[in-house]
DNA sequence: CTGAAAGCGCTAACAT
DNA sequence: ATGTTAGCGCTTTCAG
């Protein structure tokens, strides 16, 4: 092996000596700039690649004062819609040279705050996040970082920067909308507990609101927390029926509870969607395998993944352009359990 | 609207005009030495918290050499599986000072290649990577960057430096004796097309090997590839039993094929377990709102991120101490899908 | 097209 | 307990 036994990691200059070429042309044939012979360039990829030089950006990004990351920061990676989302993101920003980095925050204001300063330390070109809700200390890191921020998923409320979202009051109210004009009036609200769940609220008041602008109001509530989503549903359908047992509709906060839900009403023999409707929010592919297909609203995870890495990609790192707005709509797909006619 | 002054990020030095103390002083107090007093460290920390100085990490790392970033790499985001691991790794690095940072391959050995490329081009601390498959030269990229190599989920293969996973193999094995010896004997695979999932095969392979110990094949294989893992279940089933009626046993490579294999059968009315037995594998959460508990094989999910992140943790950046070799034993659990008898 | 010099913002290693 | 000096490995800028 002709390999130096030195663990030290490789430089440039170990390139650089191994082919006989300045440090600084070595730098720009890695770059893959087009202002090197292709003689010398063929040398240097080739003495790299026998080296098995890794560049070190650490030293490239002080340099350039340029770094090609894109910090992410979501909430949850458990319940399947932020995964999608950065799917959406890792997609778009494939050939862009930018490379997203993440980080999860468990739904905890204070550790966005903690996550967002470690992330913003490492100068990247910009910041995606969910939610328009942060500390102050959070806000202020974002406006002073002098990079683009899109802030993702809700539209409903002032933006940093740029947004790229739905509204969830508006999905509530579309809910609303729907099932009072199914016919149903004796509804009840299924959803977690989590306090910081802005999204899952703002779904439940625009629901309220649009329910009150027909005179009616949520007849029960039942909210949980922890354990498995689909086994909650089921427990709190249970519980919540047998409180309020008039229900004629059960709104899910999400498709997994709501799947629990609907299992447990079926193995009960009851008629969907005619004695009772029921509906949950996200548009999961997953509820493509279940018996019914539940009502659902899509929350165009993959889509606002997308629009948001753009938005970063397309700006440069100079002048702070004003922020874009996105509002997706998204479209209420009624599925088979709120009752046609 | 637009902020008048050009913000030029802040810097040590602009920490240290504000409030009089050395560049060397302030930084001693941003990285929470304890060789300052009380008293500067006030008046540092107090300037730096008006200013909203976050400091830079990328010169901060190329000074002391040392970067507080693990990198992961993992192949999915989209099955539950990995985000399950990746909260172990998060829980386990929370009060170390590192910080997880996330890539994904897509289950292509090329993509790895480049993640990999591109995360050790920052100098993290560790790599905690999923599989024991990799290109030769992502292989030795690993060997050579002196630095803490984990290789989690699979333990059937040759570590580059330390494993933890459970062996797919012998989970494969372990189904074969428990469905050989409930009295099945007409019995079908159902899996992903996926050539790169190395541990699916694995299984595949031992419930192979283990059928033959008793004289027994499989009677039946069936593949799919994208869409909603449950529809896939369904359709899959239903396409099995087409093909091979007298099937008495199905096995899932995952636990989400197999729930959406479990929702038909019942729709079906068929006999679970008497005339069919079922299993998948992974041991979701997700499975306790079924119906009924389809038979599984943990997979140690978060346990692994758990062990491979205190790897990481606690070894330093010097000597590369020998691999540590960590093999779990993922226990079957037969729900209710499996005959007892 | 190629090279030499001068930092990028921070910290290790010494002073004091 | 605090300050000074000298880089970390790369890229920018400017000369050849």
């Amino acid at each position: 092996m002709t390999k130096p036994d030195i663990r030290r990691p490789l430089t440039l200059r170990d390139v650089s000596e191994a082919c006989g070429v300045s440090e600084m042309t070595v730098s720009r044939v890695l770059r893959n700039r087009d202002d090197v012979s292709p003689a010398t360039r063929e040398k240097v990829l080739a003495a790299a690649r026998e080296l098995g030089y890794v560049p070190n950006k650490i030293a490239g990004g002080l340099a350039s004062q340029r770094v090609n990351l894109v910090a992410v920061i979501v909430p949850s990676l458990s319940n399947m819609v932020f995964p999608e989302v950065l799917g959406g993101i890792s997609a778009a920003l494939e050939d862009t040279g930018l490379q997203p980095v993440f980080g999860v925050t468990n739904y905890l204001a204070a550790r966005e705050e903690a996550v967002l300063y470690e992330m913003l330390s490492w100068r990247p070109s910009g910041v995606i996040l969910a939610g328009l809700e942060h500390t102050p200390a959070a806000r202020a890191m974002l406006e002073n970082a002098g990079i683009p921020v899109v802030e993702i998923m809700d539209t409903d409320g002032e933006a940093i920067d740029s947004v790229v979202g739905i509204s969830h009051r508006a999905a509530g109210r579309q809910m609303a909308e729907a099932i009072v004009a199914a016919g149903y009036r004796r509804i009840g609200f299924l959803g977690t507990k989590m306090p910081h769940d802005h999204r899952a609220r703002k779904r439940m008041e625009g629901l309220t609101a649009g329910l009150a602008e027909h005179g009616l109001e949520l007849a029960a509530t039942e909210f949980y927390e922890g354990g498995s989503a689909l086994a909650k549903g089921r427990e709190m359908t249970e519980a919540i029926l047998k409180r309020v047992p008039d229900l004629d509709f059960l709104y899910y906060s999400n498709d997994m509870i709501g799947a629990g839900g609907l299992i447990w009403c079926l193995e009960k023999g009851l008629d969907i969607p005619e004695t009772l409707g029921l509906a949950g929010f996200n548009g999961l592919e997953f509820l493509e395998g279940l018996p019914r297909r539940l009502a659902t609203i899509d929350a165009c995870r993959r889509e606002i993944g997308e629009r948001a890495a753009q938005i970063i990609a397309g700006r440069g790192m100079d002048g702070v352009i004003g922020g874009v707005r996105v509002e997706l709509t998204p479209v209420l797909q009624p599925g088979d359990t709120i009752r046609r006619r």
